[in-house]
This record gives structure tokens, C-alpha cells and sequence, in this order.
DNA sequence: CCGCATGTTTGCGG
DNA sequence: CCCGCAAACATGCG
């Protein structure tokens, strides 16, 4: 459940089920999940609430009623899971029980999520080297980022530091979109690449997080529909291919996306 | 059994 | 120092 989207939905989902609950129990998984003791996250939590949620990039900022922040990235497969039976999942790593009766858990089967606590948001973003969250970006400001970037486009678009959000299944969206190659030199894209760029991230972004909320498929004219191999480009004309960029898989159409 | 998967980090080589 | 690539992390799915 990682970029940005997906992450937004996450804050929703906590939001509409978890905020201004006493928590009475703390229980904690995966000793690799937490970036402090598990012992300060327990004496932390308990006795505590959930107050409000913001969200920079792939991250969520819990705030706690008794000062601090429990922040939490997802990695490739967290998600918050709301409950109120008895038997926890199997993968939950974190699990704190409200004086409602209900839980909440974070579930992350392959152990690449995080969670972190910390007194400053400021200070966060520093440690962590995050860029502006992609949705909060004005066009001018996305345009003065590419100005001091190098590189291939992909790899730019999906460096955290760069910008906060975008991750490989949406940077490929965005560049299908905008007729770039992935491949791309971030020093040959123009005026008009930057703005269909702009255009695009912020498109793609507040389409599928609706997409999400409203528990709806995304467009079938969106490359994520046919993210394989071969597969028909949405467009009509040629055929999708795979490449690796910066270890990932990078799903293009080379008759729609132009290399600069 | 094999390859692949929405992320990040680290180490190596150019 | 910058860039690109491969591997590692751990688990599930087709």
C-alpha cells in the first residue's frame, strides 16, 4: 500500500476509525519495524491518543495528544487494519487496543515498513532527506526542482529527497502520460515536458487517490492496466515494454514515449 | 520451483 | 561527489 495515494487512503482509514481513543494495551511485533526500543513505543503509546494525521511523501505523522509523533511508512506492503474480534493477524507488528474495544493494526507482512517516534516534524524531514510532497507543489516549483537535477527521469521522479510521494508504479504512469521516456536526461526535458510532467503527477496523483476512497478501479486508459510484457498500449498503437531503472521494473510504450 | 512485487539502503565501480 | 547498477531485506502470489 505504498505511494502517495494509497498512503492518503491509509491516513483516511485511521481517521475515520481510531482518533481520540485511550489506549489501554500496547502490543508490538517485528523488533526491525521499530526505530526505537519497543519498549519506549509501549510506555509512549499507552495511556495516549491518536489526535490528527499529516502526511509528507510515503509517511504519516500521527500526532499524539501527549506530545510527539508516531510516524509510519508502509514499505511495499503495510496497512492499517481496524478490528474488533479477538484474534489478531498474523502479520500485525503493532496492535493498540482502544478503551472502545476496538484495535487498531499495523500489518506488514514482509517486514519493509517502519515506524518511527519523534518530538519535531521539521526535524523528521531532515533525518530522513525529505523533498516537498509531491500534491503540494506548485507548477513553477516543480519546474525550479528540475533546474539542479541530473540524471534519468525516472530515478528523479522517484528520489525521495527530490520529491516526497512518487513511487514506481505512478512515475511510470506519469511519464506514459506525458510521452517520456523513462530514460529520459532530466537536462534535455523542456518547458512543455516540465508542464505536461506537472500536469500529469498531479492528475494521476488526485485521480487515483479518488480512485481509492471511493473504492473504484482506476482508468483503463491508464498504463497501470496493462502493466505487462507485451501487453496493448492503452493508446492503441504499440506494444508495452519492461526495462530495469535503478533496479526497478519500468513498464513503457516506446511508439508513445519519446526519448529526450 | 521460479520470477516477480507499490520501497529503501548499502556497497561497488565508473 | 555524482550517477547507475546489483543485491539485500522477507513474504506471498501466479
Amino acid at each position: 500500500m505504498p505511494e502517495l495515494p494509497e498512503v492518503a487512503y491509509q491516513k483516511v482509514y485511521i481517521d475515520s476509525t481510531s482518533l481520540h481513543q485511550q489506549i489501554v494495551q500496547v502490543e508490538t511485533g517485528a523488533t526491525k519495524i521499530f526505530q526505537s526500543a519497543k519498549k519506549y513505543f509501549e510506555e509512549v503509546l499507552l495511556k495516549n491518543q491518536l489526535e490528527s494525521i499529516s502526511q509528507i511523501g510515503k509517511y504519516l505523522l500521527v500526532e499524539l495528544k501527549k506530545k510527539g509523533f508516531l510516524v509510519i511508512h508502509f514499505g511495499m506492503t503495510g496497512r492499517m487494519d481496524y478490528f474488533k474480534h479477538d484474534e489478531v493477524h498474523k502479520h500485525a507488528q503493532l496492535t493498540l487496543t482502544f478503551e472502545n474495544g476496538g484495535k487498531l493494526s499495523f500489518i506488514c507482512p514482509r517486514k519493509f515498513g517502519k515506524l518511527f517516534l519523534t518530538d519535531s516534524i521539521e526535524n523528521f524531514k531532515k533525518k530522513q532527506k525529505l523533498g516537498p510532497h509531491a500534491t503540494n507543489l506548485s507548477k513553477a516549483d516543480f519546474q525550479k526542482l528540475f533546474e539542479k537535477k541530473k540524471g534519468n527521469v525516472k530515478s528523479a521522479l522517484m528520489d525521495q529527497s527530490f520529491i516526497a510521494g512518487l513511487g514506481n508504479l505512478y512515475v511510470d504512469e506519469m511519464l506514459f502520460q506525458s510521452g517520456i521516456h523513462p530514460k529520459s536526461k532530466t537536462e534535455n526535458l523542456g518547458k512543455n515536458d516540465l508542464s505536461a510532467m506537472y500536469k500529469n503527477m498531479i492528475e494521476v496523483l488526485e485521480t487515483v487517490t479518488k480512485s481509492k476512497m471511493e473504492g473504484k478501479k482506476i482508468p483503463t486508459s491508464y498504463l497501470r492496466s496493462h502493466r505487462s510484457e507485451g501487453a496493448d498500449c492503452p493508446n492503441g498503437k504499440g506494444k508495452i515494454e519492461m526495462i530495469k531503472i535503478g533496479g526497478r521494473s519500468t513498464y513503457f510504450c516506446p511508439e508513445c514515449q519519446e526519448i529526450k
